[in-house]
DNA sequence: CGAAACCTGGAATTATGTATTCCTGTGTCG
DNA sequence: CGACACAGGAATACATAATTCCAGGTTTCG
């Protein structure tokens, strides 16, 4: 995952001398590369030991790895497909321009959201889902379009799913969970209110929460038992939700596929229910 | 060019000590990366010092410049496998080959979904969703799904949309239509019966259609006033419809991002709409 | 309301790591 | 065979990183 990305999502709940340090590696890593822990605390103004205090707290061993860390995500960063721009779209910009921007900002959302899910917890959250005895869904927005196109794809492998678009339903639908269930919560925001009633309800009663939010520390996240991560770009696109959006989709279709390869009679389900719709085309 | 690659190739023509170096590091990259010039002397042998010359006989100014360049050969490498991968997703693939070979599929599509429409088409699109009195929405199944979601952009412009789930209310909805509103229909296929139905109506009351639908000929394409096109790859992800939504996505994205360039006044509605939904969060 | 426990973050200290210099042994060439 | 070039190690000087310690501020709890 890169730590460009976790950096600025964890900007605002930092500490001041952290804050400062964070932003001036988010705004010149490559310049940060060169510097001695010494040399980043003086372009900072503050003090050696909160730099490499800083690195620790993130989780490397010192400022070193750190630094590492910052090499790779930009070396990663660098190595996009021909044709893709990463820019903020401008009103000035051309049609072809938008247009390679807006796929740009979808492909490195796309990317960095495979990048923040480690397997390891991506099992965890497929184990759960395949145990689960029922499997409800919560999300309002556009995050509920995404549980809704997730619902349709758990209903073809032959899953129990409860979803409703009413919140008073979903709550209600919580609070009959029991501990054989599982709840997956999303919400870009970890913030929704309804979305967290209802992971606090399934809590209660015993159920499994799996949560798909952004990086920043949330409330939802907080009520986890697995934790799943998007990561938007909403500041490129300078538009409502989209690659948030989409970074919930790529999670959930990757969730799909990794289900279906699980599942021994998966395509069987599949088949069936393309034929039941086939009725319904001409 | 990869530094490990660059080792590789002089390998033969170094001296003793730096081949010894040289070797260790090709064979484990990520191991030296770990290891502090003195960590790497004892690990092959030879003196901390040699280290040094070494990296510094490769053009490096010192040790730590020599690891930041591993670093990013191992950051590159792991990335891209051959970059992006169109591939077949099959039962076998591992979780990262799957991971690259959704994205790719979806970056495929959505570069093929923006080269089949031309910009005049897209235009006229925009000119009709501008100039219409209301825009009716029409889909089933997954493309319900995207029509809600360019439903929710809309209405975040200050458009008047109709769209319901009931696809008897839609029917009733396009009875009412004529000659100043707008009529979008998805539907990849194209045969959506209910889809249709409403395409017909809505044509017969004197709406302006515009059509998405895939590139193969079918009988929504017919109806339309304005077509445009959708180019999924299902057979790729072999799986149900996650490419022809996304490519619907990108569709329905671009028209709102271009909309957005058009209309002066819209970055108050949208102000306006997030602040009014800032409400609903903690 | 006030003391205790708890953070944050800087200064000083210590530990670690890096780069340079110096030196020796070996091979090469005139 | 002796001057020279050079690889490469030891020692040293220097730079950088990590830890410890402490002061000031904040929260918590009796």
């Amino acid at each position: 995952m890169s730590v460009l990305k976790v950096l600025a999502a964890q900007l605002e709940t930092m500490t001041q001398a952290d804050r400062q340090i964070a932003g001036f590696i988010i705004d010149h890593p490559e310049k940060m590369l060169t510097l001695s822990s010494a040399g980043l605390a003086e372009a900072t103004g503050r003090s050696q030991s909160s730099v490499v205090k800083f690195s620790q707290k993130l989780g490397y061993s010192g400022y070193q790895q750190l630094k590492l860390a910052v090499n790779k995500a930009k070396a990663i960063e660098w190595q996009t497909p021909g044709g893709v721009i990463h820019g903020t779209i401008e009103a000035s910009d051309s049609y072809m321009t938008i247009l390679q921007k807006l796929i740009g900002s979808k492909l490195l959302s796309m990317r960095e959201t495979s990048a923040a899910n480690s397997e390891p917890t991506i099992d965890l959250a497929l184990a759960a889902l395949t145990d689960a005895r029922r499997i409800q869904l919560a999300g309002v927005g556009a995050s509920s379009l995404v549980a809704k196109d997730f619902s349709y794809k758990l209903l073809k492998l032959g899953r129990a799913v409860l979803l409703d678009s009413d919140t008073h339903i979903q709550i209600s639908n919580a609070s009959v969970l029991n501990g054989s269930d599982v709840l997956m919560a999303l919400s870009h925001s970890g913030r929704s209110l309804e979305t967290l009633r209802i992971a606090e309800l399934a809590k209660k009663r015993g159920a499994k929460i799996i949560s798909i939010t952004s990086l920043q520390p949330n409330p939802l996240l907080d009520l986890a038992d697995i934790s799943l991560f998007t990561v938007g770009d909403e500041e490129r696109v300078r538009s409502s939700a989209i690659t948030s959006r989409d970074a919930q989709l790529m999670l959930t279709d990757m969730l799909f596929i990794l289900l279906l390869r699980r599942q021994p009679d998966a395509y069987d389900y599949i088949h069936d229910s393309e034929t039941a719709v086939k009725i319904l085309k001409v």
